[in-house]
DNA sequence: TAACCGTGGGA
DNA sequence: TTCCCAAGGTT
């Protein structure tokens, strides 16, 4: 164990320091208003990788629409994935899906309130299960989060990487060390809305820090070489095309990603990552025909949609086609429907898609008979 | 262990 | 434009 040459146990003025100001300055978040076990979970999970003011809008429409875990758990999959389309890391929606059937079915109902039997529920790790206890049930639980990393490697100096397991370990043994006996929520959530207003990554305030008295970093001058981390190298790019299939009634054909994997579960108009040396067209029909089994005409271009992902970026062709022959039939799919552009906001899309759909909404993607003359 | 998993905002 | 980053978890 390493000497940070502090004692914790004791009562200390950095706890006093951090906590009077958290209640003076925190927000006033949707999720700050219970003790709801449910609420702090649901809210945890879409904080993941997720920013506050992206998560508030998600969490009243999900909120509304399944205000208890016995209202999740009785809902269809589907249904769930519609509320949480454009927020991303669409395992958590999955996950949080199995587990509020676990919490009822294998739990009576009850939702578990020890950090081991949280960290049993699909979908919540270390920090979550660390923050519903110390948030919703008041337990002395330490939990370790981005704005954690940041703030606990400043105040102490610490130089290891924060992307070694040894690191990670120095750290998690540090936070729990930190954790006031009977203040452990207000102490967690004021060490996140630290991080996030005040101890940010690139700028840091440290003249309205409250803990800049307690700072080694702030004393160093080493605050902006703070966490340590390697550099991640460069993602690469790719072609991918999208087929939007006309029928003569006017309805699209979409299909559904399988359940696992990336974008599980969401729908998509079909296509695929294009090969090297082969045009748009030849990748728009291979994909087509093994996915769905069927041979199209590909007519013109509709537009383009660039995106980045988390590893990869990609320009997104988005076609006008026609159906040639064969009946579609589910291959490397979940499932297929012909839709219509009204009906089409029933289903969850990922935001590329999202972006075709709006082109042809705007009338940029005119489909219909001028496709072929 | 390291790769994978989304999206939007800010510098 | 490009890069980093955000209340991480899973495999």
């Amino acid at each position: 164990m390493k000497n940070t040459g502090h004692d914790f146990t004791a009562p200390h003025a950095l706890h006093d320091d951090l906590i009077a100001w958290f209640e003076a300055h925190k927000a006033d978040l949707p999720w700050r208003r219970t003790h709801d076990p449910y609420v702090i979970w649901l809210s945890e999970i879409m904080l993941q990788q997720t920013q506050v003011t992206t998560v508030i809008p998600y969490f009243e429409r999900f909120l509304e629409r399944f205000p208890t875990v016995h209202a999740l758990a009785n809902a269809p999959l589907d249904d769930v994935l519609k509320l949480w389309e454009g927020l991303g890391y669409y395992s958590r929606a999955r996950n949080l899906h199995r587990a509020a059937r676990m919490v009822l079915n294998d739990l009576n109902g009850v939702f578990p309130s020890t950090v081991n039997a949280l960290q049993q529920l699909p979908g919540v790790g270390r920090y979550t299960a660390g923050a519903i206890a110390s948030l919703a049930f008041g337990l002395d639980a330490p939990l370790l989060d981005g704005n954690v990393i940041r703030i606990l490697t400043r105040l102490f100096d610490i130089t290891g990487d924060v992307g070694l397991t040894a690191t990670k370990n120095t750290l998690w043994e540090l936070a729990g060390r930190l954790v006031p006996s009977g203040r452990a929520g207000p102490w967690n959530e004021g060490l996140m809305e630290l991080g996030r207003r005040i101890c940010s990554p690139k700028s840091p305030d440290c003249d309205r820090c409250p803990l800049s008295a307690h700072c080694e970093a702030y004393r160093m001058g080493t605050q902006h070489e703070r966490p340590v981390k390697r550099p991640k190298a460069r993602t690469p790019h790719y072609d991918v095309t999208a087929a939007v299939i006309e029928r003569d009634d006017g309805s699209v054909l979409i299909a559904q990603r399988p359940h696992d994997g990336m974008l599980g579960g969401l729908w998509e108009f079909p296509g695929g990552k294009r090969e090297p040396g082969e045009s748009l067209p030849d990748c728009l029909r291979r994909e087509i025909r093994e996915e769905l089994g069927i041979t199209i005409q590909v007519g013109r271009q509709l537009g383009t949609v660039r995106h980045a992902y988390s590893h990869f970026r990609i320009t997104l062709y988005a076609f006008a086609c026609r159906l040639v022959s064969g009946t579609p039939h589910a291959i490397e799919c979940a499932d297929w429907t012909w839709a219509t552009l009204d009906e089409l906001g029933q289903y969850a899309f990922p935001v590329t898609d999202q972006k075709i759909i709006r082109m042809l909404r705007n009338g940029e993607g005119q489909l219909g008979m001028d496709l072929w003359t």
